[in-house]
DNA sequence: TGTACATCAGTGAACGCGCGTTCACTGATGTAC
DNA sequence: TGTACATCAGTGAACGCGCGTTCACTGATGTAC
């Protein structure tokens, strides 16, 4: 071995890292390959070194953003009262904050419509990981049969980022802000057992943040 | 004038019908003007004499999507008692029929996360025309204020584009069925006064289309 | 009514450009002795 | 310890291709007389 064992795998994780950004800026037909690779601070010429193709790549990009989401979800819940866990995931996503920042944000709301319409073994990748993000939803949500609390976090999902697809095309004005407000309300107190969860408080604990 | 008087305009309008499918089918950027134009039995060339550029002819395919699914809507409505309404068009909505036949369904899950990226000019068209939905589904939402009406509306949309989004990656299995199940039912359990929507009677009023 | 003509919707070759991918190469690195 | 060498991560020119757009043209059409 020239150089250190982890050099390489460093450098890979570079690209997908940044890939990941700037896919969910872009779209996932909107940077080029030249492009991503001088965002991880080299040449075009090499990414056929650590990728077999540009779609490769935007499964791994795709996959690793939307592992971040699941950790992320799963952190926030493990800081916050069960019963308070759905409604702190849900305030800390439908923020303008998150809308303005689609590069840290989720994965769905930018790449999901594009990938459906990709080759199978892209759409299926993106389906496994949506299945994960439905688990770790469904896990929040207590007193609820296994079946229903995943049925339950489809739709919580389904209208997160419906919410934020719809808020993105508004703009950053009113418009854009009732839609993120109707869609908070809609998940919330939709929600299961206690009829409204308490969502000023939730707000609160949770710093406003695009990561997800 | 040689040709009778509307013949370009004819010619104008099949573009733009055409388009509007195939457009939705392969996404804003996923056909070029060439095989937009063969699809309205045309040359690319004499695409310059119809539209200013391509965007121009994506935003009126999208609008002219849109629209038709408004006055869907308003028709699907008018054929539905009232409190039955919302019912009725989300059941006709959440469909595989519909997530299968993108090219004659709704704009808005096959179109909205890119036009959010596109410049001002295009999105503030989408918006717009996102309002008229708004309103069309606001108005089958019976003994609330407007603004609540308003804002109902707004949920209703983003959970069932956000649903078929999500169906549509999920493939045609029985994940994606119990995608589109967990969005009827989020909908209409949510839904204003009668606290449960008649869902198997509404489900068979209308037969299931694709179009939206 | 018949013919020469003007119009203009539509044609197809050509343009410049950016893309994904390939490949011969370079030069920094760790190894052998 | 010092030097010659082998490795291979990364470079950059080049490829074939498809795209949006332009433009000189064609030929079907309705009009003028």
């Amino acid at each position: 071995m020239r150089y250190s064992k982890e050099h390489k795998l460093e450098t890979r994780a570079r690209i997908v890292k940044k890939a990941s950004m700037r896919l969910r800026e872009r779209g996932a037909h909107g940077i080029g390959v030249a492009d991503l690779m001088k965002d991880a601070g080299l040449t075009h010429g090499g990414f056929y070194a650590h990728f077999d193709s540009r779609e490769a790549l935007v499964i791994e990009a795709f996959s690793h953003a939307m592992d971040r989401s699941t950790e992320h979800w799963r952190k926030l819940a493990e800081q916050t009262p069960p019963e308070k866990r759905l409604a702190t995931i849900v305030e800390s996503y439908l923020t303008p904050v998150h809308r303005d920042d689609p590069g840290r944000g989720c994965a769905i709301p930018t790449l999901a419509a594009e990938i459906a319409r990709e080759n199978p073994r892209t759409r299926k990748a993106f389906a496994a990981k949506l299945e994960q993000m439905i688990d770790a939803i469904a896990a929040q949500i207590p007193d609820l049969p296994r079946k229903a609390a995943r049925k339950q976090a489809m739709a919580v999902i389904a209208t997160m980022m419906g919410t934020m697809v719809l808020a993105r095309v508004a703009g950053s004005g009113g418009f854009s802000e009732e839609i993120l407000g109707a869609g908070r309300e809609a998940v919330l107190n939709r929600a299961p057992a206690p009829k409204r969860a308490a969502k000023k408080s939730a707000t609160r604990k949770v710093a406003a943040s695009a990561r997800h």
